[in-house]
RNA sequence: GGAGAGAUACCCAAGUGGCCAAAGGGAUCAGACUGUAAAUCUGACGGCGUUAGCCUUCGAAGGUUCGAAUCCUUCUCUCUCCA
């Protein structure tokens, strides 16, 4: 059956849920992607992904990330390209090898990087000029490239360069944008890649309506094997963010995975999933880990806190991981109260965890047509 | 015994007549972080008050001055060098 895939990416969905506005919503599926090797992968949706931008997840080894069951992860187009290059790591045997993951990988296009480092970058419809953040060298990054780039990179999954607006922008930038993303994406496509590697389409429209059905309409007659929600949590508040995302994931096929780029925070993440998407990135468990803030089944912890400098109790009594089994909380406060290494990567093991474990309980919710009580129970849980 | 330097807030440390409740750093406390220029950033940090403002504070005591962390006198303590 695995020896018929034709396309780089099958997508099936195992079960849908129907929303209170009666559309198919929330929905498990699993994705099969051919892999670089002739080895198969296998994807359970609805699925977290760690990022891990500049070829690795930042505090962990690919073994800890196997260990707590990360499926797919993030690198990014922009950063590999400054450093090491993409040729190099071709070189050295593509991303997978290079960073020893034997997963999916997702790169992003670098178009987020158009949005988040503006002050350094002059975009004009051919492409995009950019000075590096890193040694202030002029760059320039154009569809076509992004895609060799990518190529380059050997990774599973691979973005669509677009364009990013700022929030706030008035509907005629976001429009402009929302244009030249879907122009961007037909060049794209135009470059061949590996016959492993699957294509995305990232929809913008910022927070118009309209603009989200036009490009929703645009980018989904393009063959594209799945899409993307793009332009979403750059600042806007979390309520207009997942009501844009339930806005706009029932304009995409059903039968193409739906990836929500950037989000989010836990609830961002169950929103998401009951909007009906499949797939999440999120700097957010890693930053914040190596920030000191920490999710747990009862919320929030702000390990640094002076009031469990004393608690010897685990950091979220439900959670398998190494760190919530094997140290105290007055213990992860102390490493981190004195900065020390230890402290990132037990804080990151942890938030990973709890990301992909709530993923993994919200998939089985929706087999077991239950997602809605789930959530409820979550809800409940992180506000004690 | 002699000569010199110094004592500033929890710690280190600027400040040498008014713009000083006192720079800066650290520590401490709290917050933020959404396709990673982030092991980063922001705020609080003598007391009371929402604000205006009031009170207490630059080793101690006294003095000069409209006004003192800053000038003078004495005292206490610390450090360095010489015997």
């Amino acid at each position: 059956m695995s020896d018929l895939m034709s396309g780089p990416l099958q997508f099936s969905v195992e079960k849908v849920l129907a929303g209170e506005d009666g559309l198919p919503r929330a929905r498990a599926g699993t994705l099969k992607l051919k892999g670089s090797l002739g080895q198969e992968h296998t994807v359970r949706t609805p699925v977290f992904m760690p990022v891990g931008t500049a070829g690795t997840v930042k505090g962990v080894t690919t073994g800890e990330l196997r260990d707590m069951r990360a499926q797919v992860i993030l690198g990014n187009t922009y950063h590999l390209y400054l450093r090491p290059g993409h040729a190099r790591v071709e070189r050295l045997g593509e991303l997978h090898k290079f960073m020893h993951w034997q997963g999916p990988i997702l790169t992003d296009s670098g178009g987020f990087q158009v949005f988040s480092l503006a002050g350094l970058n002059k975009i004009d419809d051919e492409g995009v000029t950019f000075q590096s953040h890193i040694d202030g060298s002029t760059h320039r990054f154009t569809p076509e490239l992004s895609m060799e780039i990518q190529k380059g990179l050997g990774s599973d999954m691979v973005m669509a360069f677009d364009q990013c607006p700022p929030y706030p922008a008035t509907r005629d930038e976001v429009r402009a944008a929302m244009r030249r993303t879907v122009s961007w994406a037909e060049r794209g496509l135009r470059v061949p890649l590996k016959p492993h590697q699957a294509r995305f389409g990232i929809i913008q429209g910022g927070l118009y309506e309209e603009l989200r059905m036009q490009s929703a309409q645009d980018l989904t007659s393009l063959p594209f094997d799945a899409f993307a929600i793009g332009g979403l949590s750059i600042g806007e508040t979390p309520e207009l963010m997942q009501k844009m995302a339930y806005f706009t994931a029932p304009l995409l096929p059903q039968d193409k995975p739906r990836y929500l780029m950037g989000v989010g925070r836990p609830e961002d993440l169950v929103e998401g999933v009951r909007a009906g998407i499949d797939m999440f990135d999120c700097v957010m468990p890693t930053r914040n880990a190596r920030n000191g803030q920490l999710f747990t089944s009862r919320g929030k912890v702000n390990i640094k806190n002076a009031k469990y400098a004393d608690d010897a109790g685990p950091l979220d009594p439900e959670c398998p991981c190494e760190t919530c089994t094997r140290y105290s909380r007055a213990y992860l406060r102390h490493l981190f109260i004195c900065g020390e290494l230890l402290s990132a990567r037990l804080n990151t093991v942890h938030n990973l965890t709890f990301y992909i474990g709530l993923m993994e309980q919200m998939r089985t919710a929706i087999l077991e047509n239950r997602f809605d009580e789930w959530a409820k129970d979550f809800y409940t849980k992180s506000r004690s």
